[in-house]
DNA sequence: CTGAAAGCGCTTACAG
DNA sequence: CTGAAAGCGCTTACAG
């Protein structure tokens, strides 16, 4: 039924190792005898297996990629940057996706390192706390590269973005253009992007000499639905918030929903930055003042990153990459306040 | 450095046979002898060789999914619900993009071959005309459905969209809404939404009596920019469109661009109508009025089919699933117009 | 320039 | 209940 390179052999009267070597190209094989092996290669519809190959040179030349979901803007602009460039390098990729679940993210780790996988990128689940699994990646020597969401571990190079000065950097705009009552929808504070987007907004509170008030930060989640329902619990409260940090623009999404429904208007009455400036931003209505993120740069960054390790594995050194985020004025904030 | 089934025999003075059958849980083994052999695994941090076992058994437990792009809410919502319904029937995914490019697509097949992935799900790049490729699948007794963009053959299966009813329908409220001055800008022809969306569209207007234009028919792509650059050619022309049906709401996001630039106003000046009702339409000003696909559903069946061909070769039928699609009124057509 | 041998790590009958 | 043998399809030294 399939058609292995016995065949091909079989029917020129070959040894089956001439003919491995015909199809590589290999200089000890004579010109007119790579030529029928090729000619007779395609007419049988020969495949070569991956598989039988992998097996016996120990390189898959494929990489895992694990992401915490894909149906979401930034990951997908992630998802397929990477395998752009991994493609270009000469990988295949085998995706693996945790759906923000810890466990889950242990079972694609494990699916990776079973197929044997040249190397890893992931961004971490928010789930993810402590890393014993990543242990087991290292004590088998597979370079791994974490990605936007990263664990601290001296084993493993990262790529992520300035998360804790861009922070900063969004709330000290909000502060000086004169927004006083200032609150957090924060990401958890276990995943770094959580911890760190927060203590960005604490930082810029403190520089300021702004009060900081537990109840207007609200470590809830990273998607939509958060947004919106920590919304309106800060609103529920005396004294409203009149600016929200949020900790990406999926949430800050969510803050447009609740402002919507109870007539908050932004940015009059409420002001809103996000993070990450996915494509949604810019088309909610006021757009979206948020973070930019160089998604591009960064896949770019983590894939030579990968390779390095792959192709060098004594030279490549462990590397912390970190991107800086700008941010991107639109009209949540308003230009001039009062 | 890695851990075999080898390894394991060896320190519990077994052979190695005894080992594979006791991870397996196979009923010969005696229970103390499994545990003694677990135990030992998983002390030894041993992973299965997804490679050796897969050239073994012949089979993989992996399927490959091919689409013509991640980044665009369609395909990445598809993709991600397509992995998730993989992963329960206990399959994993290998994710082949082939950037709308035929040339990319052959290869990423081959690929998939290659790898010998238990089956197959494409969603077909807009320049892929011919099949030859697929014939080549075909011979080789791999289980393919082709899923949302779909080559008619009929030794596939396929999952897609009512394409021309649904198109028809669209145009056909819009007639009913007084609409008179009609407009399509559709995809490529070659492909199946291209040409059935746009035939869909034909029907109605002769269905209806309207007069047929031929430069208000533009078969130019399935971007957001194709919408915009197109739009802008319509509204060169001495009559003005007062209504355009578009092949899918990226392309429909593209008419916003043109008519916000060229000061058109959506509804009034110009109506509106896209087709795959992604997560952006909603957030248009005004909402996009749009046909609305079950992705979900759509994966679902596609996966069903699939795994149905692969566990039972013999008995599974070659079926075309046709879903229907709704349309789904919003802001982008009047109600009622004048 | 061509080929025989051994092996990658697992599994599947088949013996005992 | 345990194990010896053969094989999956390829590649990598090593001979000739």
């Amino acid at each position: 039924m399939t058609i292995t390179q016995k065949d091909i052999a079989k029917r020129l009267n070959l040894a089956r190792v001439t003919v491995t070597k015909a199809l590589k190209d290999h200089p000890d094989i004579a010109p007119e005898t790579k030529e029928k092996v090729k000619d007779m290669a395609s007419e049988l519809g020969y495949v070569p297996n991956f598989i039988a190959r992998n097996l016996s040179t120990r390189r898959t030349r494929t990489i895992g990629v694990v992401v915490p979901k894909i149906n979401h803007s930034f990951f997908s602009t992630a998802v397929e940057s990477l395998y752009k460039f991994l493609l270009a390098h000469g990988y295949g990729v085998i995706l693996e996706v945790s759906f923000e679940d810890k466990e889950n993210e242990i079972k694609n780790i494990q699916t990776l390192l079973s197929m044997r996988v040249d190397g890893i990128i992931v961004d971490v689940s928010q789930d993810t706390k402590d890393d014993e699994i990543y242990e087991m990646v290292r004590s088998r020597n597979v370079p791994l590269v974490f990605f936007d969401r990263v664990i601290e571990n001296p084993h493993f190079s990262y790529v992520r973005v300035n998360d804790r000065e861009a922070a900063f950097q969004a709330v000290e705009y909000a502060i000086k253009q004169g927004y006083k009552r200032l609150a957090h929808l924060g990401g958890y504070s276990n995943i770094s992007i959580g911890k760190e987007r927060c203590a960005g907004f604490v930082d810029a509170l403190k520089n300021y000499g702004m009060p900081i008030k537990k109840e207007w930060i609200i470590e809830g989640g990273l998607v939509r639905e958060h947004g919106y329902r920590d919304t309106r619990v800060l609103f529920q409260g005396e004294e409203k918030p009149d600016f929200i940090f949020t900790v990406n623009d999926s949430v800050a999404q969510g803050v447009y929903d609740a402002a919507k429904e109870m007539g908050v208007i932004i940015p009059e009455d409420l002001a809103v930055i996000g993070f990450g400036d996915i494509e949604v931003g810019e088309l909610l209505v006021p757009p979206l003042t948020t973070m930019h993120m160089p998604i591009e740069k960064m896949t770019q960054k983590a894939v030579e990153l990968l390779i390095e390790e792959i192709e060098n594995p004594d030279k490549a050194k462990k590397q912390k990459m970190v991107f800086q985020s700008e941010i991107k004025i639109r009209e949540s904030t308003l230009p001039e306040k009062r």
